[in-house]
DNA sequence: AAGGCGGGGCG
DNA sequence: CGCCCAGCCTT
């Protein structure tokens, strides 16, 4: 598609967005403060903000000169504090270092506090029409779905084909529209959730829209590696009746009823429960074991099975740590899933026959 | 409640 | 230099 630039500006002419309250000027400063309030933020909640902020700060002179204080606090609301911080600084900056006036390139912008390339690229482009590329979520997002690019765009490598792509992208002239029809594609027809690629100018060309791919472009960042832990239960029985423990408030399955577990390093479940539970145990003897997923991590769970003598004293209960709950009142019990999952297993009936 | 996000900061 | 984070928002 060597035509992507004039056909992209095309439709920004008819259908991008034009009336913005940062649109249609040159103002460096205006075009700054739009963007970096336009960081993490919605067209629609950065509108009052700029306005009341150039209103009180209407150039770079006036919020370098006021208290760090009078722009926090007209930035209160907006969030990303760290954003007003920034600009405050590089108000400082430009009046200290280059004499009050705003740098006129983008890799000098880029050396501003809280300005990186893209955000330098887009200022120099509106402002200065700049021949520079941008690179930012809905960028991408655009980019990696009409032309398949694969691999998650924050890798390094998937990134620096990204620029490479943008770059050679761009038009011979008029890089301001094209960034503006690049940013409104982005926000108005290819979003994230459901495209509109009904009004798409680039449906038949687009490789994720032609190879049904439009979930899986961009590709989403790997999960990263989920901690696995695994530890021993013990499903002590006596007659039908199982040992359960209540589990500490805070942590998983808080103040819940569960299954022992048995310190790691344990070797002799057995003697482990006669010391720990005052029980003696017959035997010892694995069950299915299970996995359980949480958010955080993978628990792998071994269940074993021990068969307390009907004689064997009564296990310290009745502290409210410790109770037997008979195997026939499972059903009402609030149990954490996996647990239940390992005791319904106990109500194959063969087990009851001793 | 899980993932996305530009730039900063840290190892 | 590369990876991850803080802080807030959308889905």
């Amino acid at each position: 598609m060597n035509d992507f630039a004039e056909r992209l500006i095309a439709w920004q002419r008819s259908h991008g967005r034009h009336d913005l309250p940062w649109q249609g000027g040159h103002d460096p400063y205006r075009i700054w403060l739009s963007e970096i309030m336009l960081q993490q933020t919605q067209v629609d909640t950065v509108i009052p903000y700029y306005a009341r902020f150039l209103a009180r700060f209407p150039d770079v002179a006036s919020l370098a000169a006021a208290p760090v204080e009078d722009v926090m606090a007209l930035w209160s609301g907006l969030g990303y504090y760290a954003r007003a911080r920034n600009l405050h600084r590089a108000a400082r900056d430009i009046v200290d270092t280059h004499g009050g006036c705003f740098p006129g390139s983008a890799a000098e912008i880029a050396a501003l506090p809280g300005i990186g390339r893209s955000t330098a690229a887009a200022i120099a482009a509106f402002a200065y029409g700049e021949r520079a590329a941008i690179l930012d979520g809905n960028v991408k997002r655009v980019l990696c779905r009409i032309f398949g690019v694969e691999g998650f765009p924050g890798d390094k490598a998937v990134e620096n084909r990204l620029w490479a792509l943008a770059e050679s992208l761009l038009p011979a002239s008029e890089t301001g529209r094209y960034i503006q029809a690049q940013m409104d594609l982005g926000a108005t027809l290819c979003t994230r959730g459901k495209p509109a690629c009904g009004r798409c100018p680039f449906a038949d060309d687009c490789v994720a829209r032609r190879e049904n791919r439009i979930g899986e472009l961009p590709t989403p960042r790997p999960k990263k590696a989920v901690p696995r832990r695994s530890a021993r239960y013990a499903v002590i029985l006596r007659r039908d009746a199982v040992l359960l423990e209540r589990r500490p408030p805070a942590g998983i399955w808080g103040g819940l009823l569960a299954l022992p577990e048995i310190p790691a390093g344990i070797d002799d479940a057995g003697a482990w429960a006669r010391t720990h539970f005052g029980l003696e145990c017959a035997e010892a003897s694995p069950l299915a074991p299970l996995t359980h997923t949480f958010t955080h991590f993978v628990l792998d769970m071994q269940p074993v099975l021990l068969r307390a003598g009907a004689a064997s004293p009564p296990a310290a209960a009745d502290d409210g740590a410790l109770c037997w709950l008979p195997l026939p009142a499972l059903g009402e019990a609030a149990l954490p899933a996996p647990v239940r999952k390992i005791l319904d297993v106990l109500a194959a009936p063969d087990l009851f026959a001793q």
